[in-house]
Order: structure tokens, then C-alpha cells, then sequence
DNA sequence: CCGAGATATATCGGTCGGCGATACGTTGGT
DNA sequence: ACCAACGTATCGCCGACCGATATATCTCGG
């Protein structure tokens, strides 16, 4: 059920369009504005365990100059998992925000 | 430098005033409206990281109805290190659902 | 009056996941 | 001729979350 930040990237990065493996780094990376490096040890373990959970199937193979592209898309059930967990970033951000604005306004 | 939301929720419920341990457990569960329960296992080790870091230092102790309670305050840095957190969080919620906001307006 | 559950702190071992390193092959630029 | 970038893959280390366990007191219901 909890989701990692490299998870949570690595199924963002995939919305709305398949990717490769190595593409979706670099995605990550443009996403999070360089705040994530992802690393190949951590992608392709992650992949492995999104494609079993469900959450990321193989999409297709293609051969590239001589290189091998192997592209993933997201499920139904990942893009729901996705939505979910920004959703709850997005009501943990808050609540923090909330109460370091309510803390600065008693101290000021 | 990258935090766990266990760690984010713990210095955020110390935002304010100084928590002992238990009180933490329960102020976690109440900012997260019920999503992180935090586990005591966690919460003792994390603390004694935390503190060791630097975002966390060591108020007072109380005998209350016979039950010591160990109270821990924020630092500045800790202070800092949540809203840092809390911005991240933030920025990557937003662009989660940019994403998918955009992809629904494709496919609509 | 007795037992169960909440309050409160602390530790330990298992397990899982991210990370660094390593491996191997191609393409392209200098 | 070499080295960086591209691309996939695996392995072992380490750190952190978690469940279990231990200990002790207070409170409430039956």
C-alpha cells in the first residue's frame, strides 16, 4: 500500500504514454526537476514488482540503432494508485503547511 | 537528506509545542487523519536518529500518574527540514496530477 | 477485586527496498 | 582509438520500518 518516492515517479512518469526503461529516468528526472535520481538498481527491481503487483505491464520491444528498448505502460490500477498517492502528498503537504503557518502567525 | 513520511509526520506533530513519544503516536495518526499509525519500534529508533541529526532535541521529563513521559522539541533546522519536506511534497503531488489531469483532457 | 486495555518507554531480529558497483554491448563524437 | 552516453540486468550491502516482546502503572468494567 505505501508507496515509495522512486515508485511513486516511476508510475508518474509513465502516465499518459509508455516508456523504457532508461527513458523513464530521465522523465523522472525532468518531473521532479532534478530532485530524484533514479537509479537502474532501484528501476528495474521496481518494475519487476509493478508489473507483478499489477500496476505496470509490458507494452512492446523495439530495437533502436542497434539498442533494445523495453517499453512499459501503466494499468487501470496503476493510474487509480498514482491519483491515490498524489492525493495523499497532497493532504500530508498540507496538514505540515497548516500548522507551520498556524506556528508563525503565534510567533510573530 | 530524503525523509520517510514517518519521519515527516514525527517533526511535523512536533511543530509548535514539545511531544513525548506516545503523544506523538497519537498526534501522527490525528495530522494523518488516520493514513500513518505509527509503529513504537519506529518511532524510539527514529527519534534517536533524529536527535543525533540535529532536527531534534531532547525538552524535559515528567512523572505524570506515575508514568514517565521523555519530551522532545523541533530545532530550527528540524523546523526548516519539514517545511523543506512539506514543499517537495508538494511540488511532486502537483505534478502527479498535472500529468494526469492532462492525459483525462486528451482522452475525454 | 480482578483482569483487560490504555499509557509509556525500550530493544531486538526479520525483512524489504534503495543504492553503489559491476557487467556487457552498441553508437557517436573527438 | 578512446570515452561518454545509451540500454538492460544482477548482486550484495546497509539502513529503516515493523512485529514481537518486555516491563510497569493506572483506570475502568464486570
Amino acid at each position: 500500500m505505501a508507496m515509495s518516492k522512486q515508485v511513486f515517479f516511476i508510475l508518474t512518469a509513465l502516465v499518459g504514454e509508455p516508456r523504457h526503461g532508461y527513458g523513464i529516468v530521465g522523465e523522472v528526472a525532468e518531473l521532479s526537476e532534478g530532485r530524484v535520481k533514479l537509479k537502474v538498481g532501484t528501476l528495474y527491481g521496481a518494475l519487476d514488482r509493478l508489473t507483478a503487483e499489477g500496476l505496470v505491464e509490458h507494452d512492446r520491444e523495439e530495437v533502436l540503432k542497434g539498442r533494445l528498448r523495453r517499453y512499459y505502460r501503466l494499468t487501470r490500477s496503476g493510474a487509480d494508485a498514482v491519483a491515490a498517492e498524489a492525493a495523499r502528498q497532497h493532504a500530508n503537504a498540507e496538514a505540515a503547511t497548516a500548522r507551520l503557518r498556524g506556528w508563525q502567525a503565534r510567533h510573530a
